[in-house]
DNA sequence: TGTAATTACGGGATACGTAAAGATG
DNA sequence: CATCTTTACGTATCCCGTAATTACA
């Protein structure tokens, strides 16, 4: 039955010397030593200490199970610390779930200090539009942009998602500058198209609070590159994420456009499975990226208008 | 608290695939498991295992110590088998403390087959006329003859001590044999002297009874070899053990004399600590001695009156 | 809908401590 | 006489099982 427990307190009854001693060392009463010895000795069938007045010492059989013991006892120790020690020194294979350009652009520009920092862990970063199975996937942080649902996943903001309006400089030298939100009617709109939203309604955050206008344009895409290429080109005018368009921006190849006002900002995640204890290579790589993104975005500072 | 316990839980379920089954293999409820699987891991600080509608699987932490826990868990079990087994194969060191002259002369003859019988026994036989601290000593086994005392120890029969009077022909020849037991008062009696007893008072039994008579005599000694040296040497009458005296009788150096009457018969003992599990190697001697003396001593054949 | 895991809850085994007794130097 | 071990006994813990709940295919 309690197998160890009985071990390791023979363990100690050893070492210390007699079983007082060992009930004060295990901070047990003495009684409950010489029970439980009895009944190792019990299931074992042979005695393993000769008790006297003086103390107790092992017998022959009892010296050569104690050599065992503390050996069976160290492997324990050291398989726990082990397995309770992969936080501090976190091991293992860590796959790594995101979307294309964000992965391309920001985890992977991250990854080599990831990697030296974490020299036990395997990264497998893989890029993917697709929505995630955690299970099926064997995936262990899927990063995402917008909000999640699932509730036996656990989400965690790691950066703002904030949006702006922008357009390239021949577009706007051709066609003018819209501004107020609802001069984007008369404009060009390159429509990027996810899942469940109504692309042509543009939203956005102003002074004056919301405001919505429905855009039209002759380009829809459910692919931000396309529209970025195209808004590059001078198609039209794009909503492109910070994350996305801020070196563009600084290099002056797209202007943000209609300042103040920008779509509402949304949140990039880092999602994991929830659990009681997560392994230490997923904490470990989400306190990276917040680490990384979490408070001030550096994307942030050169899109910022000034 | 109970490490091994829950590893062991842990083991069985990755072997077997899911918790239900675990369950059913150790003959608990999935509750039990559940329960304990939490617990072990609320303890390690890290999850082992993915449940999933379909079973359970180990995470990569959890196939890590899995393998730890298989060699932890065969050692433990070979361990235990080996301590246990000790009583198979015994093994070890074992101290027998004998009388000088029943050691030299019925112990050490049968010790070649007892060491060939138990190869991994190391027998360190002392042959002394002290009593014996067991404690103090490290003695196993001690024989005996006459009837033992302490609590503490076990007392097992082994042998009969049949004791026997007789002289040597040359005395019988010079002084005539005694007829009846009230005729040894005429003789020269030869004294053993041992503690707690009255060495002149020579008990009888025989085929009316209890008969006791004074004897004198010319020699006292506490050493049965003194006495029987005498004996040999015509110098008087002497009651000896068969064990001693038995192959004197069969040469017809000393002849059995007042048959039928004899001493009464007390007990060859093989004592040992008295403890719940008996070391194998005790039980093996004792066994073994039993086995040559326990019936019907050989000692007994020659010396039978015929 | 059926199987698997978890949670809630009640009952029972068990392991502990206190206290007393026995043993030993 | 002091110390160490063992036994006796009452109590509290915890550990399991039953049953209900939730999640998933």
């Amino acid at each position: 039955m309690d197998q160890i427990s009985d071990i390791s307190l023979f363990a100690q009854v050893v070492a210390s010397g007699n079983l007082s001693a060992a009930a004060r060392d295990l901070g047990l009463s003495t009684a409950a030593i010489s029970k439980r010895l009895i009944r190792l000795e019990e299931r074992l069938g042979i005695q393993l200490l000769t008790r006297t007045t003086r103390g107790a010492s092992p017998t022959e059989e009892g010296s050569a199970f104690y050599e065992r013991c503390v050996h069976i006892l160290g492997d324990i120790e050291e398989a726990e610390a082990e397995i309770s020690g992969c936080e501090l020194n976190p091991t293992g294979t860590l796959k790594v779930i995101a979307p294309i350009a964000f992965g391309r652009r920001h985890i992977a520009l991250h990854v080599p200090e990831f990697l030296a920092r974490y020299p036990k862990i395997h990264l497998d970063l893989r890029l993917s539009a697709q929505s995630v199975d955690f299970v099926s996937n064997q995936c262990d942080v899927w990063i995402r942009i917008g909000e999640p649902e699932d509730s036996r996943l656990v989400a965690r903001k790691i950066a703002p998602n904030r949006r702006i309006v922008c357009a390239s400089p021949l577009y706007l030298e051709r066609h003018g500058e819209p501004q107020t939100v609802q001069d984007l009617k008369h404009h060009n709109c390159l429509i990027i198209d996810r899942p469940n939203t109504r692309a042509e309604q543009w939203h956005f955050i102003g002074p004056n609070g919301p405001e919505t206008v429905r855009v039209s344009g002759n380009l829809r895409s459910n692919d931000g590159e396309v529209i970025q290429r195209s808004a590059l080109a001078g198609i039209g005018i794009a909503v492109k994420s910070t994350w996305d368009a801020g070196t563009l921006l600084q290099d002056d190849m797209l202007r943000q456009i209609l300042h103040p006002y920008e779509p509402p900002t949304s949140n990039i995640y880092a999602i994991s499975l929830q659990s009681r204890h997560r392994a230490g290579r997923v904490s470990a790589f989400i306190d990276f990226l917040l680490e990384k993104f979490g408070s001030a975005p550096y994307w942030e500072s050169p899109a910022k208008p000034g």
